[in-house]
DNA sequence: CCCGAGCCTGACAACGTTGTCCAGGCTCTA
DNA sequence: TAGAGCCTGGACAACGTTGTCAGGCTCGGG
């Protein structure tokens, strides 16, 4: 900036103001400045502007994995908030590991994001007490906070498995087996309740052969999902408590003689294609996190004051899988 | 930092030093330092630092859409490269319009990002100039750069759709539909010469019915799949030059009463359990990014000068729908 | 002709950190 | 015991930008 000042001799603040396109600046004057930042290649330095101005025009976003399809459509709907208000978005996966949850989060505070959004992996959040205090603006998603009051914005879980079950007794179905992640994960425990809920509801009594809790992994999906369905008290439908499982469930079932119903959480691609369709629980991932970064914002605007837990609820898509009648 | 090394009684550059976990402090003090940080919840402001030493450690990923299931393995992968590397990665999403991606790379190149990995929605990048000389490492990837000379990693798109037309040929096709997305884009041009090498190859002449360019969206695609299977010299094969259109011509295929053989360009999950299941070529996604990303580093090491253009090999998974022999 | 109002413009400090340099106190050796 | 050398700690400038403020200019009215 400095250069360009020299180049077309004058001050350096005219310079700033040409750039950020503020008033007052004759048209001879800016053009012999434009001139100048052309030549030269100018580009105005944010680091510098940040540390003046202190708001630095990007979030955070600290996700699971990239790379799930859950959180692709996430992403990009947070994204598209940050654009529409002249953010940028930083991201980061935790791969489910609390410490690197919290490295990343702490790594995106030092950068003096404006906000967070965090899809938690850890179950203690009171390390940000001191950035909370601070002024960053924080949305958590999927999964609430832990010890610390503040925004989350998380798929009805409990109410969604619920169905998911309820839908699976109404037509027929008595022993029906639920796979799923780990319940020290919010989203896990609560679709395990909602499991349980369903399967009170109806008076059904749970064997413990039929649960399947912290289940991570294609090759232990399938293991339990084999053992659910050969015991000695075999099930006749399985809740797979979310995408990954899923997926795995189908390759289990499509090697089966009997025909097993099924119903997943959360939808995946192609399922309407299979044979047959796969019935899920849906959340609508977009959704989540435009309304978790639509808040975002509006506490940065100081609009919003009060830490709310929002949950959006979740759609039953049957396709099939679901509806098919107990084989026993 | 200031009320830091006033608390703990010191001198603002012990501070920095302990913060640093530089040499030269004695233990007493480091403690006391210490304790002020944690009373104060002191947290380094990374923009001073940035603006002082001129690294950011932090990239930049440009892509088209966050969402595309292609794109999840993709960023994952640079953001491990990138985490090895201790950087941060800043990611936007240009959706395929070249000027939205001209104003993403600019506004990272003004955060003073330390490199940039861009999947390039315009095809002139020019504008890229200055910030190249001033030593903006930079990786295209999946298309090459336009008029400025870059490293880029990308797949063997003419090889791959060649050989995966040659496949449909070998099953005994001549009537083979190829359909893709605007031939301006790299990619979708490579494919379609990879489709017309194979073709002449075999002395199949191509009719230009069976050619669909620049279709996106599903409607379209419909439409173009729809053509081209009921039109005057019907079709008894689909080539499909990306992911999203397999996907809809699998649709398609579906609802049809004869059997239509079919082969995808990318992968698509669960492509495996459909019936049939979809024969695909395939790129690996992950392994094109980690490649880019690596690159990235090595020249921000110095390791690396001249531009490079390296193309990964593609797979062709035979899963069914290419094996199926033409129905006429 | 003088004065005040209003418009451009530039000098300067400050944002928070780190590199450089120097001072003071200590230990060790001759 | 004096001098050399090491270790610890601090003062200061600089990174590139922007907010503040004041100076100089023009113009119109009295």
């Amino acid at each position: 900036m400095k250069d360009v000042a020299a180049r077309a001799g004058v001050g350096l603040k005219t310079v700033s103001r040409v750039v950020n396109g503020e008033p007052g600046v004759t048209p001879e004057t800016e053009r012999r400045v434009q001139e100048a930042i052309d030549a030269l290649g100018f580009r105005r330095n944010d680091s510098a502007r940040v540390l003046r101005k202190g708001r630095t025009a990007s979030i955070g976003l600290v996700l699971e994995d990239l790379a799930d399809p859950f959180y692709g459509p996430l992403s990009r709907s947070v994204e598209e908030v940050a654009r529409a208000h002249g953010a940028l978005l930083i991201n980061g996966s935790s791969a489910e590991d609390p410490e690197r949850e919290q490295e990343l989060v702490l790594a995106l505070c030092a950068r003096r994001v404006d906000g967070l959004v965090v899809i938690p992996a850890g179950d203690d959040h009171r390390y940000l007490e001191p950035e909370l205090k601070a002024g960053v603006a924080t949305v958590f998603v999927d999964r609430p906070a832990g010890h610390i009051d503040a925004d989350v914005v998380l798929s009805d879980n409990y109410g969604g498995a619920r169905g998911g079950v309820a839908h699976l007794i109404a037509h027929g179905h008595r022993r029906i087996g639920f796979i799923g992640d780990m319940p020290r994960i919010h989203t896990a425990a609560e679709r395990l309740r909602g499991y349980r809920a369903a399967m009170e509801d109806a008076g059904i009594p749970v064997a413990g052969s039929w649960m399947s809790l912290g289940v991570t992994g294609p090759e232990r999906v399938r293991r339990a999902a084999e053992e659910m369905l050969t015991g000695p008290d075999p099930v006749t439908a399985i809740f797979a408590g979310n995408n990954r499982v899923t997926v795995t469930v189908i390759r289990v079932l499509a090697e089966q003689a009997r025909r097993v119903a099924l119903v997943g959480f959360d939808d995946i691609e192609l399922a309407d294609l299979l044979q047959p369709g796969v019935t899920v629980v849906a959340q609508d991932a977009a959704d989540i996190g435009r309304t978790a970064a639509e808040r975002l914002f509006r506490q940065l605007d100081g609009t919003l004051v009060t830490p709310e837990r929002i949950e959006l609820p979740t759609r039953l898509i049957t396709r099939g899988s679901g509806e098919i009648p107990p084989a026993d």
